[in-house]
RNA sequence: GGCGGGGUAGCUCAGGUGGUUAGAGCGUCGGAUUCAUAACCCGGAGGCCACGGGUUCAACUCCCGUCCCCGCUACCA
């Protein structure tokens, strides 16, 4: 295959991951997608290409529906809020998407299904039947997330038929001891139900074929690495369709009840998304889908590979009448103030609360999320960093070479571009270094080099404030005006470069600045081409670009963190009250004290430790799921307290005589539940 | 445990088909300067390039092993 990397398109259709519609956004979606992506477009723009930037709210799947029911209202009451709130963000924000669509509209759902049909129709999808559990009440199949029972495993009696919360265990809905229906409490059946499965093992020659060798050398390591690694690990036939109410509605006679499965119908939004828009536009969509001479890109975070390299590209394979993506530029993830960013544990800057606190200071969010993107491994966003990217380089390097040169201009030529002398050795070496810019940045640019790229853009203000300074006009004014026209000359030219080459990265800025040259419209060949500003044109009063952000609008955002995390520990962490039991119930369990004579890690396993203890009346071995948060030297001659009559259980084929009890702290680790130091081994505590 | 990505100056990160003194920005220290939002400009200090082996005339760069962080996956109280 050829590397498209140096092929000539004729347009580009880009793509900005979907965001789900059951949260707002945060500087983690905006540094990994959002970011580079609106930055790569306004380039393209500038560069006079025809380009489709799509992007639109996902508004399908199980978890919306059961926000919908903890909220008691209907799904698409959450996906409309949420919808609106990211949708107006984004568009404060300046993420300038060509179409920003939703995955409820019609035409979603029409192109879904078109695509579904198509497929359906060639016999692709195998056809099966499985046992799921229905709740005859309410005569509805249930999601995973619809059932609860009892663990086998841990017993805990509010297990999901998913997962239990209590022990992390994944579990099927079938695992779980006396399984109820969410919706109406009562027993749910198993019942026989048809679904259709989309054969990715058949494709796997055609995907090796594509990325292995296609993109070896054009996709970033991370993607290709992932990539790699689940074709190497055998990709499995997958449900295309689901027993679900919220979703798009299987194409085909006799499947009342029936969806297609959320991931097969999201990044479908994408082409539904600019179907809309070229419905709005009056212009055709189908070239800039189903035309060779067509750059796809995808802009994703790393959560989303293989989406968006395996099974969305077997979709379109599949259909067989569409353009594959050219390259999937894939962001690692961005943490806030060393911690991992978590919607569940509020620990998140969002994007709406910021442009609520910060307004006008869209392009300082920008400037620190993209010269600090999570391009080849995770990166971690700190307040402190964000008002230092502000006041000692938007600010001091950036802002502060703009104003010296107006102000020198205001002061010296009432803000008229002065006529230059001819010029000497360092005005064209301060020239030849200016020209060369725009191409660093543009080749980055190309190769979604996005940090690379900004640098380069913020050189061109280095260079601006070292010339300036080099050349000391307000030294020699008196003596030689006519020097000092010249490098003012020179300087104007460099802030109306900046001007133009910051235009994708500093939108809001880049304006402003425009606005004070008196700039008209320019495309990015502008920023190669001679001199923009003539002799005699005159620019405006100074403006300041930037403001200097102080100690206690930072202190502020930090509280306010903290606040919000604090506030959420008690919330969340506070778990219901478990049903009633009996005295009787409560007195079978053989609960005493013990203490730990060793421990050892289990081998091949990352959380299990397994534990001699001693317990009075005997010595005996139990698997612990402690080894995350205990070292196994540490352990020796703790006393704990063990649940010594539960049956025992083989794990990782060690025998384990009962269970150490643990209580979860609001940071997620584990604590032993202690009886105190002073007792002995054996004690039964009732 | 398997797989993928990463571990380089105080901080955030570049880099390298192996080859003289390992780079940038910010921070820090010193100097210079006053047009400018105490900003700009110059200079210095600061790195066993995670650790241990190996290949080589030469390794931060290649190979093997170990440790740590992130993700996927498995197993799992």
């Amino acid at each position: 295959m050829t590397n498209n990397k140096t092929k000539e398109f004729k347009r580009y259709t880009v793509t900005s991951a979907l965001p789900y519609a059951n949260g707002p956004i945060h500087i983690g979606h905006l540094a990994g997608v959002y970011v580079p992506s609106d930055i790569y477009v306004r380039y393209l723009r500038m560069k006079q290409k025809d380009v489709a930037f799509i992007c639109g709210s996902d508004e399908h799947g199980v978890p919306i529906t059961i926000k919908a029911r903890q909220e008691g209202i209907t799904p698409q009451q959450v996906v409309d809020k949420y919808h609106k709130i990211n949708k107006e963000a984004f568009k404060n924000f300046g993420i300038s998407f060509d179409i920003y669509s939703r995955t409820s509209a019609p035409i979603h759902h029409e192109t879904a299904s078109q695509i579904f049909r198509a497929i359906y129709d060639k016999g692709i999808l195998a056809e099966s039947d499985s046992e799921q559990y229905y709740d005859e009440k309410e005569q509805q199949f249930l999601a995973d997330r619809y059932i609860t029972g009892t663990c086998p495993h841990c017993n805990n009696e509010k297990a999901y038929g998913d997962q239990c919360e209590s022990c992390g265990t994944s579990l099927s809905p079938t695992d779980l001891i006396n399984p109820k229906s969410v919706l109406s409490g009562n027993k749910p059946v198993l019942k026989k139900t048809k679904h259709w499965y989309l054969p990715l093992d058949k494709y796997e020659e055609k995907l090796r074929k594509w990325i292995l060798e296609g993109h070896k050398n054009d996709w970033k390591t991370n993607v290709y690495g992932q990539c790699k690694s689940w074709i190497d690990m055998g990709l499995q036939p997958r449900a295309v369709t689901r027993d679900l109410d919220w979703g798009v509605k299987v194409p085909v006679e006799n499947t009342e009840g029936k969806v297609l499965y959320v991931w097969f119908d999201a990044p479908i939004g994408y082409i539904s998304a600019t179907r809309e828009w070229a419905q709005e536009k009056g212009t055709d969509w189908m070239p800039y889908w189903k035309s060779d001479e067509t750059k796809l890109v995808h802009f994703i975070g790393k959560d989303n590979i293989v989406f968006h390299c395996i099974i969305f590209p077997v979709i379109l394979m599949a259909e067989g009448s569409y353009i594959l993506p050219d390259n999937v530029p894939g962001n690692e993830f961005l943490n806030l103030e060393g911690d991992k960013i978590s919607t569940s544990r509020n620990w998140a800057v969002w994007l709406h609360e910021y442009l609520n606190d910060f307004p006008q200071k869209q392009d300082v969010l920008r400037y620190v999320l993209c010269v600090n993107a999570p391009e080849t491994k995770d990166n971690d966003f700190s307040w402190k960093d964000f008002q230092a990217r502000n006041n000692n380089e938007l600010l001091a390097i950036f802002g502060n070479f703009v104003n010296r040169t107006l102000v020198l201009t205001h002061k010296y030529f009432n803000g008229n571009v002065p006529k230059p002398a001819d010029f000497t050795k360092e005005d064209n070496d301060a020239l030849a270094k200016l020209s060369e810019i725009p191409e660093k940045i543009e080749a980055a640019l190309e190769n979604y080099k996005f940090r690379e790229a900004i640098n380069e853009m913020m050189n061109m203000a280095r260079l601006g404030n070292k010339y300036l300074t080099d050349q000391e006009p307000w030294k020699i004014f008196k003596e030689d005006e006519e020097r000092v026209k010249t490098i003012l000359y020179v300087s104007l030219q460099i802030c109306a470069k900046l001007a133009v080459v910051s235009t994708p990265f500093l939108p809001f800025t880049a304006d402003k600045l425009a606005k004070i040259l008196n700039l008209e419209s320019f495309l990015w060949e502008d920023s190669k081409a001679g001199a923009l500003l003539r002799s005699g044109h005159s620019i405006n009063k100074p403006q300041l670009l930037f403001e200097k952000i102080e100690d206690k609008e930072i202190q502020m955002q930090l509280d306010k963190l903290h606040k919000a995390k604090e506030d959420n520990k008690v919330a969340n962490n506070i778990q219901a009250l478990k049903p009633e039991i009996s005295f009787e119930e409560f007195q079978k369990m053989d609960i005493r004290t013990a203490t730990v004579l060793s421990a050892e890690k289990v081998a091949k396993t990352k959380k299990l430790m397994k534990l001699e203890l001693d317990t009075g009346i005997d010595k005996r071995i139990v698997v612990s799921g402690i080894a995350e948060h205990y070292e196994a030297e540490s352990l020796a001659g703790k006393k704990v307290v063990l649940l010594a009559n539960l049956k025992p259980r083989t794990i990782k084929g060690i025998e384990s005589h009962g269970m150490i009890l643990m209580a979860e702290g609001s940071d997620g680790r584990l604590h032993f539940v202690s009886a105190g130091n002073e007792l002995e081994n054996g004690f039964l505590i009732s």
